[in-house]
DNA sequence: ACCGGTAGATAGTGACACTGAATAGCGGCG
DNA sequence: CGCCGCTATTCAGTGTCACTATCTACCGGT
């Protein structure tokens, strides 16, 4: 892989770290590590922590500090409704995308 | 749909016009308006050909001009060996991506 | 005292799609 | 004839996003 995951990934890591938040609320080291055990082996950390504080600018999620037993606070991450709604609307964009990119795949062109 | 779609596109529209090329050889106009048939309204002719020259400086394609009978002589692209070794890869990484989010999608977080 | 693992922040870079406009050839209509 | 509309391509400037690399900071064990 390399470079074309890299390329794919803009607009979906975005959906992706929010799926996971709604599921249940997570820290940044948390996810990455996450993503790391699901195959996403090349993610960056900073990677997570820049998405992140952009999600949180946008106020789709909301956040709380949480003393560690390891290490300094953790932020943890909460979705919210804006941050809900706006996962709707990423499965939406994705189920489009996927529908096309499957046809195409199968010859329908 | 919008701003969510356009960055979604970023490294897949380059392998959805790589597929269609895999096709049939085909020109920048004519693939700009298959894509609004089928349903991608939003994507400006110019991204078009900023791609394609993007892919014939890679050299995943061959460009032969063909004289029209209507306005400017059309730039003709065929997917050659190399584009097709591309095009398998880009199909490898969506269906890595694709599986992974619709397992996150059904909620196996 | 140091190191490894946990946890987060940040400045700079590159790739890619978009906007908006320009160029150019051809046919038809008044 | 002159202008409009359709076909067809090009290009400069913009914004977003993930990556790289580096830095800070806290803790436990050797």
């Amino acid at each position: 892989m390399g470079k074309q995951v890299t390329e794919m990934l803009k607009g979906t890591l975005e959906g992706i770290v929010l799926a996971i938040l709604a599921g249940r609320p997570a820290y940044g080291y948390e996810i990455t590590s996450w993503l790391r055990d699901k195959g996403f082996t090349e993610i960056a950390e900073g990677t997570i922590y820049a998405l992140l504080i952009r999600i949180e600018q946008r106020g789709y999620v909301d956040v709380e500090k949480v003393p560690s037993e390891k290490g300094p606070p953790r932020k943890v991450y909460t979705l919210n409704a804006d941050g809900q709604a706006y996962l709707d609307e990423f499965w939406t964009t994705w189920s489009f995308l996927s529908e096309r990119l499957e046809q195409l795949r199968k010859g329908d062109s």
